[in-house]
DNA sequence: GCGATGCTTCGGCCGCGGCCGAAGCCCCGG
DNA sequence: CCGGGGCTTCGGCCGCGGCCGAAGCATCGC
């Protein structure tokens, strides 16, 4: 069966160490140089290149030049969520020294995934969202009611033309077990929170930083209590 | 960062071929001897052996014995998700001698799926029970609706009391980028479907052939045309 | 008890593939 | 046009890990 080769070989591009440091450092959705992603595996900038063509050439990557920069990103937010789903069962094996750090404890909270919010954050928002009835969410779209137009407009996102499909897909996200807002709705209330200043990138990772605007700001726009979201 | 090492970990692991084989034997929720496996797989008792005792050791595999045989099976819901997900963006990947053959059409008409339908069957039952309002399925559970619980009785599935929570996981198969019903009520109407006669498995492996019992019963229960699941 | 069958453990062979140094290519700024 | 920085290609080293033969346990049938 030629459909199983396939399948041992993308996982077996995945299953490398350095190449699977390179695969989680875009999990943010970010475009990194070659340089930066050699130097988030570990590895000389040649063996990085070496990895980053079969990547490409395997359809988990997607290149793009800029002046003598090369910009590597996730192909597709398939490939961000099978990512996610490999740490989600590699998180669910058998404990082995896991030292759950204040590293994790920062990422749980708020992190991006791929173009949008992950974390107790973003499962707030979503449950907020459904909660008034501004968004409907089914497993294979979803849905802005009239009112949540209005609720987005408030917030600053206009985007909606008309039958602009605003899907969520459940990216249930390994620590939460929970769906949030993905999709071109999930993408666009990531960059309005950023836009704000609600959210903050963190200097070590993807965990991102809620600056004390934003606390008030997801409080007051959706309701949602601190201690809801933190550790 | 450990979380990394993990998921190379992981991904490694599925990334071998006798081992990608085995788990792809396994992607239709039953259980199988070792034997059987290491002949999936193409390699020796032995070499097999040492497969099945890493991948149950990493949380992908569960095993039990009986009598002087042990079956294998994956260890949870999670990882067949993995494995679709897998599949779908080794499909995605730029396409070198598919050579779709008849028995990938045969998968993509009705095939298990852990230990649910999927396929064009599956989703035509999903949609079916959604127009008329059989079920609700959100990203994050789903439920049954009153007249729900009356057609299931009427096809023969009592299972809940009460608060079950017969859950749809959406389980988006490679093939029809759709989603259909999983979870426990997902296993059960397999499991009724086998019983009722109307699919069996076909003797190559998890494709599954829809009788003509079976054409005449989705059609009457579920209102499905077959040319909306034939090719 | 004895042999057969199913599976696991041990030991050793071997090849794939990751790694880096060196060299070459491309694009930029001056 | 030239120097420099970012990236890729080439060549060779080396170790991890998959593979099997042989031997060792377990379980069943008789």
């Amino acid at each position: 069966m030629p459909t199983n080769a396939a399948l041992a070989e993308t996982a077996a591009l995945i299953g490398d160490p350095a190449r699977a440091a390179m695969l989680a450092a875009l999990l943010d959705g970010r475009a990194l140089t070659a340089g930066e992603l050699a130097a988030a595996a570990g590895v000389t900038a040649q063996t990085a290149s070496g990895h980053l063509g079969r990547m490409t050439e395997a359809g988990l990557l997607a290149m793009e030049r800029q002046g003598r920069h090369r910009y590597h990103r996730l192909a597709t937010p398939a490939v961000a969520r099978l990512i996610e789903g490999l740490l989600e069962v590699a998180a669910a094996a058998p404990r082995r020294a896991v030292a759950t750090g204040p590293r994790d404890a920062a990422l749980r909270q708020a992190r991006t995934c791929y173009d949008h919010l992950a974390g107790r954050l973003a499962v707030a928002m979503a449950d907020a969202m459904r909660a008034r009835a501004l968004i409907e969410l089914t497993p294979d779209g979803g849905a802005v009611t009239p009112a949540g137009q209005d609720f987005l407009a408030d917030l600053g996102i206009h985007a909606t033309p008309a039958r602009t499909r605003l899907f969520c897909r459940p990216c249930l996200d390994w620590s939460e077990r929970r769906p949030h807002v993905a999709g071109v709705l999930g993408a666009a209330l990531c960059s309005r929170c950023f836009e704000l200043g609600w959210v903050r990138r963190r200097a070590g990772g993807r965990a991102l930083e809620i600056t004390p605007v934003g606390w008030a700001g997801f409080a007051d726009a959706f309701g949602i209590a601190p201690e809801a979201v933190r550790g």
